[in-house]
DNA sequence: CACGGTCGAGTTAACGATAACAACATGCGG
DNA sequence: CCGCATGTTGTTATCGTTAACTCGACCGTG
């Protein structure tokens, strides 16, 4: 019952028992009309008896395109990642592509090899999340297929990209949490390199701008990379002289942290955060989070690319940009909270 | 910059750029020592000057071994299962071998066609938590190449298997219930055609059975597949006239069903469930988590697959089967819970 | 009965890389 | 100066499949 090894039949075989040739074998599998009906069922007989199934290798390798498309994520244990991972399957799969998925972990410096790794394979096109600033190894593999950025949008490079609305989401957050009358809003980010961070970041200031307060420096953290950092970081803010009276957190990760620290250091603050999480509605916190479709990410990207591959023959169509919409949804605390009034502001 | 078709270079092309043959250009990139330095740094200079990339396509055909390995979950939605393929990832990384991912959404009518087209693209073998109990399509697949399963069991065929501890650790989760006094300790599971739900089950019949407590059965909801069934199905419990003091639920989507249906009803009861998740510690509920490494069990796996894999030649040795251990967590409450006891039990 | 047409099936060559072998030059001992 | 090892490179055949072509049998028509 366990794999033989040098046992796979191949279309020689089949047609052996057949009594065929290899080619008349192969026109059966392919639904060509020019088969009479008796043969196609010896065949068919004879691929059912060796359990026979097409290489797909040497098919891929005779008529070119591996139906395989790689998909480059920075951390798939992120439910925001695996949802766009999952996005891309569906497509994929819609249109007979295979998934072939990578995971740089956020190192910057093993994207290339993994990028590198799937145009060696054949895949026909690839859906990158990037991981860092540096993408000649990008551009180098654009030469071969279409690359699509998901999340964060390509440095210099004319292709295309699905992103999120970083800078309106985070703008409209803060707004909620300066409506409620807050002024010391504390700002966890992540690194400032990566696009997100620093769009997110320009959302935060600009709310504030639209209402004339001047973020306090001291209330800023950058370089957050995950819930213990953000955790440590949300304490450190609390222990401040002047601590903040709500946080705004650009990612699931740094909001999870930050609620973790108010959690352990008994307080409650109200939150706002981009991404929406699990939970989120039963923590009893005044949470204000940026919620959208991260599916929406991975589907988009990928219809981007089937696109691009449809179109392989002409000219190739300027590159697009397309942004998937957020929307801020709000968790009450238990009892009202917040400085200045209500928390059901904007 | 975008990709030209019809101008990807082959080894040929590399050959007459560099005035070598292409077997000779093979041999450069292979690092065969029989090729002068002169040649070598010829090869190397058209090589970067073509971005020259060896077809995996074609290695793979004539070489034998695709360097993929297929990875079918039933849910990458679920931090679980993409904790899982993380696992796989590391150690097929590891080993050199690149992962080809598909998701049957749970849906056991789908599996088949995913296992196959796997098969087709040549993996080399395939790790599989399998969504139905109908296997055969799998046996089929074992003709081919060597199928580890993976959180649950393979029904009637030998091959290796990494499993959680499901019995034991339901059974332990639910005796701390029980150790707290708790008589009446509702049971939310999955479909109890899943190998999990049953045992997980049976743990927690054997808790009862060894405090000497009959179940009862109307506290016991079974084929709960998501969030929001739990919810409701925690919902109608609650609203019995003789309602349960506890809830055991029987992985992470039920418990966060349960403990939405909860924060709904503006109640607390002691929850445990299979299964960590995200914030679990944050949630100021009396909670019993049956903890474990997802990701070591997608490890796991992938070694007994990889180690399959060196030994191809030899007669297959015995199918194995590993468990990954569980441990216990409990979060308590703001205040003691519990009609018994402290809730500090076991 | 010869001829063009149709149908079914086989043959050849190619996709790109490489193992196995062949070929050629060079150099050294005899 | 021959012969044979050594070192470098080229040639051929192959992996499994399939596009394009070829071939033979059979049919109806003039």
């Amino acid at each position: 019952m366990t794999a033989r090894r040098g046992s796979v039949p191949t279309m020689h075989d089949v047609g052996k028992l057949a009594q065929v040739s290899a080619m008349t074998v192969s026109r059966v599998l392919k639904n060509d009309p020019g088969v009479s009906e008796a043969t196609r069922e010896r065949v068919f007989a004879a691929v059912d008896r060796l359990g026979y199934r097409r290489n797909q290798t040497a098919r891929s390798l005779r008529l070119g395109g591996s139906g395989m498309i790689g998909l480059v994520v920075t951390n798939l244990a992120n439910p925001f990642y695996s949802r766009l991972a999952l996005g891309v399957q569906e497509v994929a799969t819609e249109h007979g592509l295979r998934v072939v998925l990578s995971n740089s972990g956020e190192q910057a410096d093993r994207e290339p090899e993994l990028v590198d790794g799937l145009v060696d394979h054949q895949v026909e096109g690839l859906i990158v999340v990037p991981a860092g600033s540096r993408q000649q190894h990008l551009a180098a593999a654009m030469r071969h297929v279409p690359v699509v950025f998901a999340a964060r949008p390509p440095a210099g490079l004319d292709t295309d990209c699905v992103l999120v609305e970083d800078f309106h989401g985070a703008r409209e957050a803060t707004a909620c949490l300066l409506a409620d009358g807050h002024t010391r809003v504390a700002f966890l980010g992540n690194p400032p390199a990566l696009y997100t961070g620093a769009e997110r970041l320009r959302g935060f200031w600009a709310a504030h701008e639209e209402v004339g307060i001047e973020p306090d420096g001291t209330l800023i953290r950058q370089g957050l990379t995950d819930s213990a950092t953000a955790e440590r970081a949300t304490l450190d803010l609390l222990g401040q002289p002047d601590p903040p009276t709500a946080l705004f957190c650009t990612n699931n990760r740094i909001s999870q942290g930050a609620i973790r620290a108010l959690y352990k250091a008994g307080t409650t603050l109200p939150v706002a955060g981009f991404d929406n999480f699990d939970l989120s509605d039963v923590l009893g916190l005044p949470l204000t989070l940026v919620s959208y479709d991260a599916d929406e990410i991975g589907r988009q990207a990928a219809r981007l690319l089937v696109d691009r591959l449809e179109h392989r023959d002409g000219e190739p169509p300027a590159s697009r940009r397309v942004t998937v919409p957020t929307h801020v949804i709000r968790h009450g605390a238990p009892s009202g909270d917040g400085p200045g009034q209500a928390p059901t502001g904007a």
